[in-house]
DNA sequence: CCCGTTATTTATCAAGCGATATATTACAGC
DNA sequence: GCTGTAATATATCGCTTGATAAATAACGGG
């Protein structure tokens, strides 16, 4: 569980690896926000393996979010303060260590816990689709997040689908279903969930995400109070979904 | 102005280069869908110079949009049918022709009559929005079209900067306007329209986009009706906006 | 303070890259 | 057909890339 206090504003954002990234923001159409370089050690400093393999991931994952992961591995390198064969040392290969990369910006990126939230009906459903994505914002509202999951996807990894899997699990779906128990429709298990309704989750989905693509792959300033934006776009899906799903659901039914 | 018949569907979608784009769509989780080759001529064949640059050309569009900009020439001429040298006949260098793809994936692909359709208030705004985000549809939802956009806003080309202010100007603004007219809210010359505004215009947009991000970038499928998906989209936006715009206006105004 | 371990650097390879120079050959005009 | 022009191919350059081998030097233990 992210330890995590107030985000109010996206503005100085950490991400979740714990490294600072130097957002600017607020600013009209800032250039790309990026993540700071770690540290430039110009002398020979020798360290423990662990201690070097993980600056060299954490470096990593910053380096392929910013340039893709065509990046050259002597300019990580020198990013990082080291020669370029001292990378092999603790990977055999770059394809290894961009499958490190993979394995540490996506491994438990899902958290369990926020599972519960959507379908908890103790709650209005409002606040419970606001709840789920402000948590889930503090994932994913995150430059290396964002961007490495937008080369990856136009690469094909098939660790996207794998992801985007999860969503359609845990978040449309669900969702979808809450909507149905929320209006007096069908439950799922009496009528399956259409393609067209899922497309409405995805919809919210959308304006959710594209946020985080306006600004971290195309450097604009987006909401500076997402906690806010965020309660707009449910508040908007809410109030205007509901007859388009009806219709959709009925004609299903029907 | 792009001659086009009906698009119920987005299956057999055409590009707006003419060329063949073969979208294996309907199934769950299809692979990339890709441009198909042109031709691949085993023999050698004498072209005239304009016949030869316009394959060139867009066979480059539709390898670059595959590949990112860093795809190789040798494996471009390959799929051309000709030897890498010869690239070099046509274009000084490769930077020159990624140079002439960006011309002409993005030079006219903004179409003058789309500005008149949203602020035209002698047809009902749900009207407007959804003729405007149909014909755009007709120019964006397309292979090269989203992942070129894409492969250059992470790589931080200029060129997204000023397609994405046409977006305000033409766009989100609008959409804010005709709002505040629709629902008797004071004219942006009176009160300013405000960053919070914007950001719900872009919700809209992202429900838009991000329906070609997930089918161009992640090889999801989509809406199999793009007309109807888009006037859901619409109708969503429109039920739930305004109670969220007219709290930003107000407490704007004073 | 010395010494051995090993983290790190220097030097280098082989393949691949963008780009150029030169050799071929397809076609138009006679 | 023959021939000249130029579209296309072959051969190759110089540099960069991922990766390896050998040399160096930082630190811990005695």
């Amino acid at each position: 569980m992210i330890h995590y206090e107030s985000i109010a504003k996206i503005v100085d954002f950490k991400n979740n690896n714990g490294m600072d990234c130097e957002i600017t923001m607020n600013k009209p159409f800032p250039m790309t926000s990026k993540c700071t370089a770690k540290a430039a050690p110009s002398k020979r400093k020798r360290m423990s393996p662990e201690e070097r393999e993980t600056l060299i991931v954490d470096e990593a994952i910053c380096f392929f979010a910013e340039h893709g992961f065509e990046g050259k591995t002597r300019d990580l390198a020198k990013r990082l303060g080291i020669t370029q064969p001292l990378l092999y040392r603790y990977f055999p290969s770059k394809e290894s260590l961009i499958e490190r990369v993979y394995q540490e910006v996506y491994v438990q990126r899902w958290n369990p816990d926020w599972d519960d939230l959507i379908p908890d009906r103790s709650r209005p459903l409002a606040d419970r689709l606001a709840a789920f994505y402000k948590e889930y914002a503090r994932a994913v509202y995150d430059y290396v997040w964002v961007r490495i999951f937008l080369y990856s996807g136009l690469k094909g990894v098939d660790i996207n689908d794998r992801y985007l899997g999860i969503i359609k699990d845990k978040v449309l779906i669900p969702v979808c279903t809450e909507m149905r128990h929320e209006y007096k429709l069908p439950s799922p298990d009496k009528t399956p969930i259409e393609a067209e309704e899922l497309e409405l989750a995805w919809g919210l989905h959308g304006m959710f995400f594209y946020r985080a693509v306006r600004h971290f792959a195309y450097s604009l300033p987006v909401a500076e109070d997402i906690d806010q934006a965020i309660e707009n776009d449910v508040s908007m899906f809410l109030a205007g979904a509901p007859k388009v799903h009806k219709r959709i659901v009925k004609k299903a039914a029907g």
